[in-house]
DNA sequence: AGACTGCCTG
DNA sequence: CAGGCAGTCT
């Protein structure tokens, strides 16, 4: 599951523990913060910064280390010493003592070893001692709760977590915690100017900012696409870590207490959300100490409220949070971008298409969602069930979901308008004669699209769609004026080379028949108004000869070979019989043949060279060489038991040519002819099982 | 005339 | 494998 991660692991993981960061500060300032918050997580030095830790494992080890744990696990392990450090620090209040002066490198390891994390010395706060070092945590139930309820933190933005994260650091990490939070302030000044200019002329969107420079709007581009990239990447990992912890939650014997005490403690977590998103305050260090006092007040309702809490209640809070998390981050990405008045990106340049705008539809909806969360209600509005939705309308507006979409949709218009490229050239047919299976293409490649998607999903090549060979485009059925080199350079796509294209499209082969074969063309009239009259043909039943249907045919050669038509007729009962169609399956069959009696003739006379002179001398076994070759045209899969009928025949036919070349009958031009009325009546009957479409 | 076939060619 | 053509048959 985290292999699609771990490429982007980096910037997920220090975007994301960014976000919870982020997140907590626009939950305070639900106004003025939310452009920072996603314009944060733009800052690409910021993660080294305040989460070094992050950033080592996801550089510094190898990839292999994660194939177990996972990201989620060392996030997890990384976070769950600060939520010990959190809830010891309403008991203990020791200082540090052992302040490691490899500060970074322990938080690295810490990864690692969540005891010698967990041993961490307090940093600037020096309110969070590690009691594990005295009390190490044996108990691997009481592991887990701390990583769930850590999971809670990190995912919900408390600032707790943070703050006690930030004090179990070293002075030179607190150090570096300071140069964050004074970039983030300077980042926070940088898009303060733009953005109360937004709000002060109280319209967001195609308003340049007053700061905007040239440099600002060269970059603004490159800025959106990393704003949407980290965002996918926040949103994978935040169900991701939903995910963890649910499994890490099921886990958890229900008769364990930790169980109880981590619901409850998420509830008073969300009280404490709630309270920050109307909290206006804006100073970081103000808010920590804040926020310490309200731990400790959450503690003090954690006993109180032990027994009153049900899983499902946890379950429900969780992923509001988890969803609310993944929908800000939205919220201000797209804020971000439609504020910032730069052009559309190439993305959102396809907006013409529906698939962009039903995209963009859930964009809306989204903003709607988050704008009314912004609000003071919010508290409110975050403790109702409202997960799914929200998890859904962030889903559906996946920045990955939309390219892919797009990626759809961009084909279509490039392909669809050959007649504006291609020089249009007369066609040599009247005009009523043009290529009838436009009529009906249009629900076919419409619901067979939709199948492919759902099959394939969205990066599958159409050119494997039964109806969508590479260069059989979507026409309008007026495609009257469809240049005659396109027709023909479809038609030797589709029927020359269809064998490239499994199933290739019956449109496009008949096409091929009504327009390239010259004794055909005068069924043109006829095909259209037999399309005319079903413009909607039923699927089931092809309009042209496939490549499966040439395979079928072969291995029908190996029963007969002079099939009638009426034969052809019942054994191709899926293909739609028009005098094109029998007159290409009848060539089929004369090529079989042709085939057929040149390797016999070639046999034969390699037998009389190699001086064989009686006849009886020479059989077909499956051994042989002739039938090797056979085989190898006819059934070149291999994956057809030939009957032993047509070994008989073969070794008949080899006879006959052998005895003709003998009796040096081949000076007759026409000495064949008596051969073709032997094998003629040789003929065996084509197995029922043929009948059916099995064999396509 | 149309259907069918075979031969030649690409 | 298909196009083109010619031949045969009905």
């Amino acid at each position: 599951m985290f292999d699609s991660c771990i490429s982007r692991n980096s910037d997920s993981v220090t975007c994301e523990s960014e976000a919870a960061f982020l997140l907590r500060m626009n939950l305070s300032h639900p106004d003025q913060n939310m452009h920072s918050s996603s314009e944060g997580c733009l800052e690409d030095d910021k993660p080294d910064v305040m989460l070094p830790c992050f950033r080592r494992n996801m550089y510094d080890e190898p990839l292999a280390s994660y194939s177990n744990g996972s990201i989620i696990s060392q996030l997890l392990r990384k976070t769950i010493h600060n939520k010990r450090a959190l809830d010891d620090s309403h008991f203990y209040l020791s200082s540090s003592t052992a302040v490691d002066s490899s500060q970074e490198d322990q938080s690295s390891v810490s990864s690692k070893d969540s005891t010698v994390e967990a041993a961490s010395p307090t940093g600037h706060v020096s309110t969070a001692a590690s009691p594990e070092r005295e009390h190490p945590m044996t108990d691997h139930l009481q592991a887990k709760r701390a990583r769930v309820e850590n999971i809670i933190r990190v995912m919900a933005g408390s600032p707790n977590s943070r703050q006690h994260g930030d004090s179990e650091r070293s002075d030179t990490d607190a150090r570096d915690n300071r140069e964050a939070r004074e970039a983030y302030r300077e980042n926070k000044r940088k898009q303060r100017l733009p953005q109360h200019q937004e709000h002060s002329v109280g319209g967001p969107t195609n308003r340049r900012p007053a700061s905007s420079s040239s440099e600002n709007s060269n970059t603004k581009d490159e800025e959106c696409h990393k704003l949407k990239e980290q965002l996918h990447s926040m949103q994978r990992l935040l169900r991701q870590l939903q995910e963890k912890f649910l499994q890490v939650y099921n886990q958890e014997d229900p008769e364990n207490r930790g169980e109880t005490e981590v619901a409850v403690e998420h509830d008073t977590l969300g009280e404490s959300i709630a309270s920050h998103y109307i909290s206006t305050e804006d100073d970081f260090e103000r808010k920590n100490s804040r926020v310490t006092a309200e731990c400790k007040d959450q503690m003090k309702v954690v006993g109180f409220l032990v027994h009153q809490r049900e899983s499902q209640n946890l379950k429900e809070t969780l992923k509001q949070e988890l969803s609310r998390a993944v929908n800000d981050c939205v919220d201000r990405v797209f804020k971000k971008v439609s504020s910032t008045g730069l052009d559309p990106s190439p993305q959102q340049r396809m907006c013409s298409s529906p698939e962009m705008q039903i995209s963009l539809g859930a964009d809306r909806k989204s903003q709607q969602a988050g704008s009314i969360q912004e609000q003071p209600q919010a508290e409110e509005a975050a403790v109702k069930p409202r997960s799914l939705e929200y998890y859904e309308s962030s889903e559906a507006q996946s920045p990955q979901d939309q390219t892919e979409a797009l990626s759809l949709v961009v084909r279509k218009p490039s392909v669809t308008p050959l007649s504006s490229v291609n020089p249009t050239v007369k066609r040599p047919y009247p005009v009523h004669q043009t290529p009838f299976q436009f009529n009906y293409s249009t629900p076919l490649h419409d619901s067979q699209i939709l199948e492919h998607l759902l099959k394939y999903g969205p990066h599958s090549n159409f050119g494997g769609l039964p109806c969508m060979p590479p260069s059989m485009d979507r026409t309008s059925p007026d495609s009257v004026d469809l240049p005659w080199d396109t027709i023909a350079m479809r038609s030797k796509v589709t029927s020359s080379h269809l064998g490239h294209h499994a199933r290739s499209s019956a449109l496009g082969a008949v096409t091929v028949d009504s327009l390239c074969l010259p004794h055909v063309k005068i069924e043109c009239g006829e095909l259209q108004s037999m399309a005319e009259r079903n413009p909607y043909m039923s699927l089931n039943i092809q309009e042209g000869l496939t490549p499966s249907h040439l395979k079928k045919a072969k291995l029908m050669f190996f029963y007969t070979r002079y099939p009638s038509s009426n034969v052809l007729k019942t054994f191709f009962p899926d293909v739609k019989f028009n005098r094109c169609i029998t007159s290409q399956l009848i060539k089929w069959f004369s090529n079989f043949r042709e085939f057929y009696y040149i390797q016999m003739e070639k046999f034969a006379r390699q037998a009389i060279v190699d001086g064989i002179s009686d006849v009886k001398d020479i059989t077909v076994s499956r051994d042989s060489e002739l039938f090797r070759a056979l085989n190898m045209h006819y059934n070149k899969a291999n994956d057809f038991h030939v009957p032993d009928r047509f070994l008989e025949v073969a070794e008949i036919t080899l006879h006959e040519f052998y005895n003709a070349i003998s009796a040096a009958k081949d000076s007759d031009p026409s000495w064949k002819k008596a051969i073709y009325k032997v094998i003629c009546k040789l003929d065996s009957d084509v197995p029922e099982d043929f009948k059916t479409s099995s064999y396509l």
